[in-house]
DNA sequence: CTAGGGTTAG
């Protein structure tokens, strides 16, 4: 393959990107750093290092390198490259790398391996290998980091044998793989949905190391194959692997995120028998998972557990402790904590903060939201997207979307990105205020602004027109769903069908709903129901009934909704005789009459249209 | 000076 390559060598060549930065804050910068020195000073910036440099600088530092002649040398380029690259900048780094080339300034080896790695990063593998086949040609033989950046492109792409193959080659080539290599090729292989082939590399591999096999402990445990993980530990351990803690810690979140708690502390005991000590990681996981099961005495016990053993528990432990109470709603016991982390000098950060925020969104006490939103800003802790989605989603929900609309306009004057949680939030509370042409408006920007947006993005969008009354154009929405690649869900339908009959158009809905199986989607109880109500406000009590008796057979099964509405139905409809027996059927379920039922019921006493009896049979 | 990313929280 590589032979092929070479013979392709094209001109590096592309269209320029604007060079961000200005002359202010060139000469801030200079300013700054380099007072009273000259230019040629980049040389000093490049010995102190360049990792914490903003991207603004580092464009204005290259452009200072690219005044002085001589030129500096290619090494300090690749200083510079590199750290562009390290911000993900990819199409700056390659961007500068064509300038250098038109200003007569040869890449080497490393520069070309750095382009070659921007190229595969965007995607963009036969421009790599394009390069590739220059650098060759220029007598430049690419080594194991080269190969490796072309690897990983090919992971990333959908050119997954292109890698296996590459590796072998590499073989041949005299190379030997190592443990970066492995670790990208095993990551391809998950991408790309091969797990049995990654544990057979592993298994295969003539260098058994950790990290290698922990990227496949990983990789299976994300999917869930909790089986393979545990037969490739007992694999690893007959061959005299001794698996390290990070491998346990990996192992057991996998367990636990499965649903397989008890499992997961069987493997805790395990892990300590063998005397490997579990660290404050293989604690944080097994706390948070209790939480999220509701586990909160096991938990608590956990963290003291810790403590005793002195392994301290770090933000992340707290963190997770602290997210799981405020969903629980337990917000008290969740500022205990956050004072009890504070108490020990562990500083909260971002997520912490995140979760406080929602967490007082969430009892729609939005001034405190908004006072620990400036709390942690006072703090250095600088707000990222979820800290305004949830402070967006908190305004949204309390029918205070203006306010949610200039959190969102504060955002990009804060240059954070809004992603499609940002928008959907957004449309949704648009929509639910009533604001259609807004809620249109916001979507509209979205698409422009290359926001994808998801199937959420488009239900919000059809329960929004329907909900205000513009079916008709829900319908050309939903018409191009059908036609697009989207994979529309049960939720889609059941706005539509809602939408139909809420417009009148029963008729329209039942053959939706009728549809549903035909298109492989299994209805849930949301949709029978927004289907029998529907029914029922057209009278058609029979068709009705006969849906509440498909549910028994081979559907959902009816909740407290399903009944209540069909017993109305019947009232309405001075069925006595129906009613009443749905009402025992109803109560032998464990159900029992909702507010608008009793409500009906006691109106119905009251004009004499029902006996007493009628209301004891309900509560 | 160049590559990948084996563990926890939103």
């Amino acid at each position: 393959m590589l032979a092929k390559i070479s013979s392709r060598g094209k001109r590096f060549v592309h269209r320029s990107l604007p060079v961000r930065g200005n002359a202010a804050t060139v000469s801030l910068f200079w300013r700054r750093d380099f007072s009273g020195k000259s230019s040629y000073d980049y040389r000093e910036m490049l010995r102190n290092g360049l990792s914490d440099i903003r991207l603004d600088d580092a464009v204005d530092l290259f452009s200072e390198m690219v005044k002085c002649r001589p030129f500096p040398s290619i090494i300090e380029f690749s200083k510079l490259l590199s750290s562009i690259a390290k911000m993900k900048k990819f199409d700056v780094v390659i961007s500068l790398g064509e300038q250098m080339q038109d200003l007569g300034i040869s890449h080497n080896l490393f520069t070309y391996s750095i382009l070659i790695n921007c190229f595969c990063r965007r995607s963009q593998i036969s421009l790599a290998l394009a390069l590739l086949g220059k650098m060759m040609k220029l007598g430049y033989e690419p080594d194991i980091v080269t190969l490796s950046s072309l690897l990983n492109g090919f992971c990333h792409g959908k050119r997954i044998s292109e890698a296996v193959a590459l590796v072998d080659q590499m073989v041949e080539m005299g190379f030997q793989p190592n443990t970066v290599t492995f670790t990208t090729l095993i990551h391809g292989l998950f991408l790309h949905n091969k797990a049995s082939e990654a544990v057979a590399l592993v298994e295969r591999m003539a260098l058994k190391d950790l990290v290698t096999y922990g990227a496949v402990v990983n990789g299976l445990c994300k999917r869930g194959d909790i089986d393979l993980t545990l037969s490739l530990l007992k694999k690893m351990e007959k061959g005299k692997i001794e698996p390290n803690v990070i491998i346990y810690n990996t192992v057991i979140d996998g367990l636990c995120k499965y649903k397989h708690v008890n499992d997961a502390r069987n493997l805790f005991n395990e892990m300590e028998n063998k005397g490997i000590r579990p660290d404050v990681v293989t604690y944080s996981s097994l706390i948070s998972c209790l939480c999220n099961y509701g586990r909160w005495s096991d938990a608590s016990r956990l963290l003291s557990d810790m403590i005793e053993k002195k392994i301290n528990p770090d933000v992340v432990t707290f963190s997770a402790l602290i997210d799981a109470f405020v969903k629980e709603g337990k917000l008290l016991e969740a500022e205990k904590l956050y004072k009890k982390m504070i108490k020990r000098s562990i500083d909260p950060d971002i997520v912490t903060y995140n979760s406080l925020i929602n967490g007082f969104c969430m009892q729609d006490r939005l001034d405190e939201a908004k006072q620990m939103f400036e709390f942690m800003v006072s703090k250095d802790c600088f707000p990222n997207v979820v800290t305004y989605n949830t402070l967006i989603k908190g305004f949204c929900k309390a029918k205070r979307v203006e306010e949610g609309m200039e959190l969102f306009r504060e955002m990009s004057q804060r240059r954070l990105v809004s992603n499609t949680v940002t928008y959907n939030t957004l449309i949704r509370g648009l929509f639910q205020a009533g604001d259609c042409d807004m809620a249109q408006e916001l979507f509209k920007e979205m698409v422009s602004d290359g926001v994808p947006p998801n199937l959420m993005t488009y239900n919000f969008l059809l329960d929004g027109l329907c909900n205000n009354g513009k079916l008709e154009k829900a319908l050309v929405v939903f018409g191009y769903m059908q036609k697009s690649k989207m994979e529309l869900n049960i939720f889609t339908y059941s706005i539509m069908i809602e939408g139909m009959c809420k417009a009148g158009k029963v008729g329209d809905g039942w053959d939706l709903f009728c549809s549903l199986s035909l298109k492989g989607v299994k209805s849930d109880v949301i949709a029978y129901n927004t289907m029998i109500s529907g029914l029922c406000s057209k009278r058609l009590l029979q068709k009705a009934d006969a849906l509440l008796k498909k549910m028994k057979e081979d559907g959902p099964l009816p909740d407290s909704g399903t009944y209540n509405m069909l017993i109305r139905a019947h009232l309405r409809d001075g069925d006595k005789a129906a009613s009443s027996e749905l009402i025992r059927e109803m109560r032998s379920c464990e159900f029992t009459g909702d507010a608008s039922t009793i409500g009906l019921v006691a109106n119905m006493l009251h004009d004499g249209r029902l006996d007493k009896s009628f209301l004891e049979m309900l509560s």
